[in-house]
DNA sequence: TTTATATATTTGTCATGACAAACAAATAGA
DNA sequence: TCTATTTGTTTGTCATGACAAATATATAAA
């Protein structure tokens, strides 16, 4: 039989890693004050990028469910920090932009993912950081093509 | 302002990696009409590994909450997966072990887990996997002293 | 134009993650 | 022994992830 070995095993890792980082995000954001979590920071973040991203392309950049994004979305809007604009041409969509709260807000963001980036990285040389973020880039590639 | 771009972050990419890696689980456990997640199939594993863990055993090895690793193992123990036997000498605890059921469940498991990191890490040298898997297992120990 | 299909989004449900609170049993201290 | 604290576990709540179904609007086809 193929047993696996959690203890050699990358998957396993990945997702290990994941959620310490998570947590450590949390953690920082609580000592901040700031009443937002780690997967509304990524969306905020899209959102700050671009002008008028739709829930949809949201959701494929920030690799969410639908209907999850269009949750954390509604989230993000009644606390005030994004505001939809209704495209008159397609009833369907709406244009999301950051509102003046979110803007203040994203700033300090950024600063909490800077500094959870560090606390997770710490020790570990350039060069082996871009082995890693490549080879990361291959599995998210391979596992993409096999859901697809 | 230190700006975090999503695109060249370690953090964001074990996240995304983290999620995909899950949903090709997902799907192969579904594929071989296995009706069981991820994250119940690492509590079994460990169940298998050894005989007689607590909860609060599982918990720590497994690094999820307490609380929700408590009613995971409810749900194992409802579908008949496991067997609870209580401890004569602390009247709070239960040690866990595998039934015949899970028993079986796990053989079945143990190939889905091989086919899903084959997949996650085809095309990548055991070199570079090395690389990797002691990368993260520094970031999990960089994490965890943030935390503690 | 009318109907069928496709697209964008929302809602519902169940499993899990984080976190606080409740509880029961065990143990330490007065 | 009795009380206080610690330990192991369970329950409650909210946010998120997966997935199915419902809804509304747009677009293509007849």
């Amino acid at each position: 039989m193929n047993k696996i070995n959690l203890e050699t095993s990358i998957n396993h890792h990945i997702a290990i890693s994941a959620i310490m980082i998570k947590r450590v995000f949390y953690k920082i954001l609580s000592n901040h004050d700031l009443k937002i979590t780690p997967e509304q920071w990524v969306l905020l973040n899209y959102i700050s990028e671009s002008n008028g991203y739709t829930i949809g392309e949201l959701s494929g950049l920030s690799v969410k469910d639908f209907a999850n994004t269009s949750r954390m979305i509604q989230k993000l809007d009644i606390a005030g920090f994004i505001t939809k604009k209704a495209d008159p041409a397609d009833k369907r969509i709406s244009k999301l932009y950051l509102s003046k709260e979110g803007k203040d807000l994203i700033e300090q963001l950024h600063q909490c993912a800077f500094e959870s980036t560090n606390i997770a990285i710490e020790g570990i040389d350039k060069e082996i950081q871009e082995i890693v973020l490549h080879t990361l880039k291959k599995v998210i590639s391979n596992t993409n093509n096999y859901l697809k």
